[in-house]
DNA sequence: ATGGTGGCGCGGCCA
C-alpha cells in the first residue's frame, strides 16, 4: 500500500503527468497540492475514468489541494476548524482504515513578513486539529507540502539559508510541535542518499544542480510507522519537459 | 543578485 504527496504546481498543466505517475507508480493514495483549479473545472472526469476514486478542494490561481485513490473517499474536511481562511489549503479524509490529511502548508515568503506570520499562525491551529484527529485514528498520516525544511541536511546550502524562509527556527519549531505529538517522519526512518530533495527552484538550473529542498514530508502515527517500509523521493516525473518544481514523496506500508 | 524561471492570465502576484 503506498502513500504519496506531489505538488503538482497547476493540475491543469501536469493532469497528464499525474495519470501516467499514478499508473506507472501503483500508487493507492496520492495528494495533491497548488491544483490551482476551481472545484468546477478539476479535471474528475480524467482521474473517475482510470478507476480512481477523488475529492478536492480548490479556488482559482493559487492553492487548491486534492487525494486521489484507489479505495472510496469518505469524511471529507476541507476546513481547519476554528481558521477561518478562504485558502484552499487542508484535505482531511478517511480511505480504507487510514485517515489522511494532506497539507499545501503557507509558503510565508520571507521571514517577519505578514505572510510569515500568518504562516504560523496557520500551522498552530492545524497543529491543534492535527492532534484531534490523532486522538481519533489509530491510522493517520499527515502529508504534504510543508514548505519547511526540517533540518539542514534537508537544504542544499544550509549556510546561505541560515534563519531563510523555509528554514528559520520559528518554522523548525512549529514542525517539532507536530512531530511532538507522536508523529514519525518517516523518510528518515530509511538509509537515504545524500542530498535528498524534493523540491527543486525553477530559476538557475536548480534541478540540474541538485539544489533543492526537501520539503515534502510524510508523518506518520505508530500504528503506521510500524507498518512503513521504504520511503522515497521519486526524482524521475522533475526530469520530464515542463515538470513541477517538486517531485512525489511516496511511503509504502506493508 | 531588488535577479534568476514558471503558472496564471494578460499586469502583476505568487512561489
Amino acid at each position: 500500500m503506498k502513500i504519496a504527496t506531489w505538488n503538482v504546481n497547476s493540475l491543469k498543466i501536469r493532469i497528464e503527468q499525474v495519470m501516467d505517475w499514478l499508473a506507472s507508480s501503483q500508487c493507492d493514495i496520492l495528494c495533491l497540492q497548488e491544483t490551482k483549479l476551481t472545484d468546477e473545472n478539476f479535471p474528475a472526469d480524467v482521474i473517475k475514468a482510470a478507476g480512481y476514486h477523488v475529492a478536492y478542494s480548490g479556488q482559482k490561481t493559487y492553492n487548491g489541494v486534492a487525494i486521489i485513490a484507489k479505495q472510496p473517499i469518505s469524511n471529507v474536511v476541507t476546513d481547519v476548524p476554528g481558521l477561518d481562511d478562504p485558502q484552499r489549503r487542508i484535505m482531511c479524509a478517511t480511505v480504507g482504515d487510514i485517515r489522511v490529511l494532506d497539507l499545501y502548508v503557507v509558503n510565508g515568503k520571507e521571514v517577519g513578513t505578514d505572510k510569515y506570520h500568518y504562516k504560523l499562525n496557520w500551522l498552530e491551529k492545524v497543529t491543534d486539529y492535527i492532534a484531534d484527529q490523532q486522538q481519533q485514528h489509530e491510522n493517520f498520516v499527515v502529508v504534504g507540502d510543508f514548505n519547511i525544511a526540517p533540518e539542514d541536511r534537508d537544504v542544499h546550502n544550509p549556510v546561505s539559508w541560515t534563519d531563510k524562509i523555509l528554514c528559520s527556527k520559528p518554522e523548525r519549531d512549529a514542525l517539532q510541535k507536530i512531530v511532538d505529538l507522536g508523529f514519525t517522519e518517516v523518510f528518515r526512518e530509511f538509509d537515504q542518499p545524500e542530498k535528498s530533495f524534493s523540491w527543486w527552484d525553477y530559476r538557475s538550473g536548480g534541478f540540474e544542480k541538485n539544489m533543492g529542498l526537501r520539503i515534502d514530508l510524510i508523518l506518520t502515527t505508530e500504528a503506521m510507522t510500524k507498518q512503513c517500509t521504504s520511503c522515497v523521493v521519486d526524482t524521475e516525473p522533475r526530469k520530464l519537459e515542463r515538470p513541477s518544481d517538486h517531485a512525489p514523496v511516496v511511503a509504502e506500508f506493508g
